[in-house]
DNA sequence: CTGCCTGCAAACGATTTGCACCAGC
DNA sequence: GCTGGTGCAAATCGTTTGCAGGCAG
């Protein structure tokens, strides 16, 4: 679909880094290639288990501290809801999400008619809109097959 | 606008209550008549704060506690951002939020436009969608003319 | 070289849990 | 009276911070 390729996306943060005078350290590019490499939304930690495989001495710290980084710099987005950890992706273009109340699990929509939506009256509050996003509530069908309706282990 | 009476949802309160088997507990009711008298989001700290006021010997442990259950029951909506702890609000219909990047304040939206997207095609994930929710993100007035569109002190 | 980055360990803040006691129904 | 709720203190969990050394530019 319309996503950039991983080497493309690659060089969007070498060149991110030169323009702020950041270095691009192992650490940085193996954060940032692992996070491209997986097509869910991983929480810090996933991503730490992940980035071990290549980078055995990587500590949580920075694992934090360089997604933290990417947040400020525009380089991939931090999802939070309740009942879950944050969870991050490398996607930035506006899209939205499926969301199980159940396993929390977070599903990308890829449907362009929810792009185009009228932003609200917001005058009376003064309010100056960038973009939005539409979270989706309900059940997965792995959920709702287990449970059949009822509730869940969790 | 069309939300129901302080007492109108205390009433619900005790019907959840009885139905479900639940004490309608002193720090219940309270915790309930709480934060319907708030218009804002609040944690549950600032929650505990004002409910001290009449029930000064409340724990913090009850306020979780009971704000959970709260909204187990349906009667609360718990929301969640990155870069905030987590808020909580008595309004259980659907409606949308402004979302300020720079203060995290969180600001009602009564547009009924808004409630009526059409659901997107999720046949593909065979997910059974139950509702949705918009956050629309940007700058409040506040925080726009305190900084001018540059960055702020938080 | 120089400065930002990293790893470690300790701090932190929000939330949860174990347990003895107490209050609704 | 029984059941579940409450308060307290301690534990937990995700995340952040202080600091000494290391690496990219």
């Amino acid at each position: 679909m319309g996503s950039a390729s991983l080497e493309e996306r690659v060089k969007e943060l070498e060149q991110v880094c030169r323009s702020r005078g950041l270095p691009l350290t192992i650490q940085r590019r193996a954060v940032f290639e692992t996070i491209l490499e997986r097509d869910d939304h991983p929480s810090a930690d996933q991503i730490l288990e992940q980035i071990k495989e290549r980078v055995p001495d990587i500590s949580r710290t920075t694992v934090y501290r360089i997604l933290d980084t990417f947040v400020q710099l525009g380089l991939i987005t931090k999802i939070c809801h309740p009942r879950s950890v944050a969870r991050f992706e490398p996607r930035i273009q506006q899209h939205h999400h499926l969301i199980c109340m159940h396993c929390e699990q977070i599903i990308d929509l890829e449907e362009d008619r929810l792009n185009g939506i009228a932003y609200p009256d917001v005058r009376r509050h003064d309010f100056q809109i960038t973009d939005y996003h539409i979270h989706f509530r309900g059940i997965c069908s792995g959920c709702r097959s287990r449970a059949g309706g009822a509730e869940l282990p969790d």
